[in-house]
Order: C-alpha cells, then structure tokens, then sequence
DNA sequence: CAAAATCATGAAACCGGTTTCATGATAAAT
DNA sequence: ATTTATCATGAAACCGGTTTCATGATTTTG
C-alpha cells in the first residue's frame, strides 16, 4: 500500500513532451503527433497508468457520476431497477452513485446532500418523498436548491419542483388488469394492500373505481382492502376479504409481496389461487416467478425505464433541450395465477 | 440550472477574511477566533454552501468514499449486505460506491478500474471472483496492482492477493444444521443445490461429508445434489432426490432460493415440509421468512457482517494496524421447516 | 514564391479546496 | 520589563488533471 501514484507528470517527463500533450492523448480531445502520441500510450500500458478521476473532475467540472436516490434496494422493485439505471449509464461512460433513504426522511435529506457535495452530474430519485401523494413542501423547496446546478429526474411527482419527470402510466396498466380479469368473467374483483398516502396506489383506487363503474362490475367500500406493501400486510388484508360474506373472485394486489401475503392466506385456507381466486399483482418482480402457481403480473419494463431514466438525466446535464416528461407504459405478463370465476 | 457555485472564495470575500480560515472552520481543524467563525458560519448558512468534495479529496488525498464490488444486488443476499455496509460506513463519515459484476468479467474488470481512478479510500468485493475455488491469477494480479494504492477487502478467498479477509466460518453453519437435524432424529440428510467451483460451496460439502461420518449417518453420493442457486435449480435437484429408492428425510439447501425450488418440488408431489421432509437453507435473506412454511435458515448476521467489512476498510485505509483476516460466526436461524422424520 | 491558413505543442492559468509556513499579536514565564 | 512560548491568520504552494492562449513550424492558397 501507500506507493507512489504515477501522474500525468511523471508520463509526460519520461515521454519527453509537456503535461498538456499527454492530457490530449488521455481526452483524445486534439490531434496529437503519431510518434509522440504512441511514446505516451506506450507509457500508460508500461505503468498501467489510470488518471484521477477526481482531479478530472474537478477541472472539467464534470464528474461523469449519476445520483441514484432509491427508497430501499432490498426491495427488489429497486434492486431491478438500479441495475438498470447502472448498466444503461455505464453504456454511457458514466458511473451511478446509489443511496437508500430506508424510510428515513432524515437520511433522504443528507443523502441528497452527499450527492450535491460529489457534485453528481444529474440525480434521479426513485420512491420515498417522491412517491407522496402530498409532497412536502420543505424537501420541494431542498430540491429546487439543489436543481438549481444539477438536474433531477424523478419516477412519481413533486408538486412544484423544477425535475424531469420518468413516469409508469399506471391507468394503462389498470385497464390491461380489467380487461383480461373481465374478459376471463370476473364482476367481484377487489384491490388490495397500499396506502393512500402513496401517490401511485391513489391514482390506483382511482381507476379501479372508474373501472369498476366502466365494465359496471359489483362495487363495494371493503373491496378496497388498504394495507401496507409487505407480504404481511397482504396476509391479513386477504383474510379480511375471504370473510366478507360475498368474498371477490378475482383481487388485484398494488405490489408482489402483497400478491404473496394474500397467496399465502387463501392456500391457508384450503383454497386454490387460481381455481377459487385470481391474483393479480403489479411490479413484476422475481417474486412472481417464484410463487405456484407464478404470478399475472403487470411489468414496467425496468431495462428501458432505467434507460430512460439515465438518457434523461445525461441529456440533461449536457443541457441538451429535452423533454420534461416522459411516460412509460407497462405490460401485462400473464402466467398462472387467473382463471375464470370457479 | 447552471448557476454560479458558492465557492470558499465568495464566502471569504465576503466574510472579510482568507480562504484558509474559512476551510479552517470547514474542517474544524486548527482554532478560529470566535468572532470569524461565527461571520463564517453565518455565510455557510445563509448561502446553504457545500463545500466541492473533488477538491477536497484532491488535495487532502482521501475520499470517504468506500468501493462495493458485488456480484448483483438483485440477489437479496448482496442487496442486504450492501445496505448494512452503507448503514456502516455512513455512521463514519464515509459514502459506498457500488457497482455490481452482473456475471461478468469483463465488467468486473472494468469496475475495479472505474474504483481505482475514483480513488475510493477502499475497496470491499463480495461475490464474483473472490467466490472462486481456485482463484483467477490474471485477477490476483489485477487485484494485487491495485492493493498496491487502495487497501482492499473480501468475503472469500483469493489465493496470492494482498488483502484483508472477512469470512464467514461456514463449518459451524453447517455444524449447527447437523446438530439440529440430527437431535430432530434424522439419518438420511442431502445436500442439494450449488457448484463445486465456489468456494463456498465446496467447503460446505466437505463438511457434509465429514459430518455424516461423524455423526454415522446414512451416506450416498446421490445424496449430495449439485444445481445452480436459482429456485429452478432448487427445484430440478429436490426432484432428482426424490426419485431416489431411499429418498432423505431432511434435505439442506446452500442459498435460500433452492429452498424455495426445492420445497416447491416437494409440495408439488403432494408431501408435506416439514411434515414428510424436512429444509434447511444457507442466507436467511427475507426469502426465508415469504414461503410457507418459513424456512429454517442459517443466518451471517449482515448487520455484523457489513460493520466489520467497514471497519476494516476504513481502518486499513487509515494505515491502523489491523488484523488481515477476520470471521463472523453464523446462527442457525429456526423457523417451521423441519420437524423430525415422519 | 509570398501570404495566409492550419497544425502541433508547451507554458501557464484554472478548477476549489487543504495545508505548510511565516508573521505579527498576545499571553505566559523569568 | 524583557524574553519566550502560544496563537490566530493570510500568503502561497499543492493536489492532478484540463484548457486557453501564444508560438513556431508546416501546409495550403493565390
């Protein structure tokens, strides 16, 4: 440890030729003279020479580094997703730098912070304060300070902040769950887990009430199920259903782990999923390959919502004129958990 | 976007004194006259300053940033590790740069690299390469360059590399999985899923082997299942098995998604975990705790894990003197998937 | 063949902090 | 009261790159 670290200095000396010119052969900025650009790249492979990407950085003020704000990557919703993001920025020369707030508002703000101070070229933050149907208009007016210099991509809204906006075109992922759930009989579906809080399952009760009015389906209050996003919550909201006197055939879960959580209770109670219930659920995790029977679930696409993500952000930070906001419409994967209404 | 930044020089200017005090009052580390740093501090506040930290890292040669190399977040195991090396470097001032090797050497390569011009204070790898029963010398070698300026350290091995080690002492894992199966009273247990050319897994068979001996139980090698670490391998071997004449009574998966795999097998033949067979799995990611029944699991405390890794990163990287190799010791986590055999 | 344009190159400024060193002021010691 | 130690502070060097600018050499143009 603690050797000497070559620089451009010392490459530049042995090659003969000034610091600037082995700095142009780094960039491949300007042209360099054939002899003198092979004598430096002779030296870079002898000393395996790697610039410091700080000092770099620090010139060109350009880090060439993504923020990545996530909720909680051991949701693997996020862990999809940041995967994503990292593969389509590396694509481009850049490197992500990725934070969890893990509920923890206090954290979000320091990480935000962290990222501000690495000079990050661009940020893009997915869940927590961003997922509110509410937004706090403190963490709006701590965003509006930071995008004064950097740009900020979000997934979700934030009312009155100054950000790009990546978003998942839930309405249309509603409709494809309606279709195919009325198509294959269903007129008691029910919606279940989530919390009204949460912007993107609001907007999920919205449409499934318009829904429901639409394909003029059995509508009832407890048909709506609230409970958190953990297979627990899921667990618990399912019992509730299966005790209602005229129990749903068919329940739509806002996420995996809930799609689990209600699986888990109606086997429990000697009930097959899907000959007595269908199950539905959004996200399209790993998890809905791994349940029996696997999950109908609706998916986001993550390879190009990552993409998208990171083609903003960059395209941003290069203040290229792009467009504030952009839709992504997901899918409906069907495997095994519907059927028609036993 | 774009505006001006807030420099150490504006906040001088207009505190009327010289850039060096005000990063005196920044670091906290030389004594400044009550009256100038309180001017100081009211201009930080007022303009909401965040010193640069590339220029701070240039010219102080240190980061406080720590280098993640994982093998893929969107397995729970790294995603869990991650976020408690996070948690852990946080707590010390430092930030975690992660990239993930996604299978992929190549990526792998160019990760490290990527770390090394970022000038990370450390670098801690989990996963990939230094997973390796018999480790890649190119690697050793690239490894080795880098070691030269950064310390690094893994959970694993890497023969030849200069390196801390944090290891997890996987004999009393599979130790205390024997102990407990064998007091539940059974003879006929299999080892099933994994590749001989992981470490990890070799040494667990290798202790399989030794403590069926020890213990004087039933032994063939068609006890011993080899299978990739996805559920679907889980479950193509647990089928393997149960096709056997003298099918075991308690089967002990490597990971947690084989034993989602395998009880699915199990289930699917219309036998009963815990009641006709008996699992056990390696990980205890949240895995173990969504299937039913919830898996009785071999726990490496992340939480421990991940403050150690840290500890040792940070503490290298301050030239303290720190011990080369450390070991966690795991715990059988007991849930509901054994019971004695039927 | 002279004038103009193009090109490769090095010197030096710059990015925004930290840290060493020198200095003058103040407090402690004799 | 004089000498010495301590202290706060600013000037300047430094971290390791990039980039502007000036210059002299070379090529193109008329």
């Amino acid at each position: 440890m603690a050797e000497k670290e070559i620089t451009i200095y010392d490459i530049a000396n042995e090659a003969g030729v000034s610091p600037a010119t082995v700095s142009r052969v780094l960039t491949k900025s300007t042209r360099v003279s054939p002899e003198k650009r092979e004598a430096v790249e002779r030296l870079i492979r002898k000393y395996k020479f790697r610039p410091n990407a700080l000092a770099r950085s620090l010139s060109d003020t350009k880090t060439r580094i993504l923020g990545l704000l996530m909720a909680d990557i051991r949701n693997p919703y996020y862990a999809a997703l940041a995967v994503e993001c990292e593969k389509a920025a590396s694509k481009q020369g850049y490197t992500t730098l990725l934070c969890n707030a893990l509920s923890d508002r206090n954290l979000e703000d320091s990480n935000l912070e962290k990222l501000y101070e690495q000079r990050v070229d661009a940020i893009i933050q997915v869940g927590c304060r961003v997922d509110d149907l509410v937004s706090d208009p403190e963490y709006v007016a701590h965003v509006n300070r930071v995008s004064r210099n950097i740009p900020f991509v979000i997934t979700g809204k934030l009312d009155g902040a100054d950000c790009y906006r990546v978003n998942i075109d839930d309405e249309k992922g509603m409709g494809a769950v309606f279709d195919y759930l009325v198509s294959l009989g269903h007129r008691r579906i029910a919606l279940l887990g989530g919390e009204r809080r949460v912007k993107s399952t609001y907007d999920k009760w919205q449409q499934y009430i318009y829904l429901t009015g639409k394909y003029n389906l059995i509508f009832r209050d407890d048909y709506i199920q609230e409970a958190n996003y953990s297979d627990k919550g899921g667990y618990c909201a399912m019992r509730r259903l299966l005790e209602l006197d005229d129990p749903p055939t068919a329940v739509i879960a806002v996420n995996d782990f809930s799609a689990v959580g209600a699986m888990k209770a109606v086997l429990e109670r000697k009930l097959s999923v899907p000959g007595d219930i269908s199950i539905v659920s959004f996200d399209n995790t790993f998890l809905s390959e791994l349940t029996s029977p696997k999950l109908t679930s609706v998916d986001y696409d993550y390879t190009r919502l990552g993409e998208t993500l990171v083609r903003v952000a960059v395209g941003a930070s290069k203040k290229r004129k792009i467009s504030k906001q952009q839709t992504i419409t997901p899918k409906l994967i069907v495997r095994e958990s519907c059927a028609p209404p036993g």
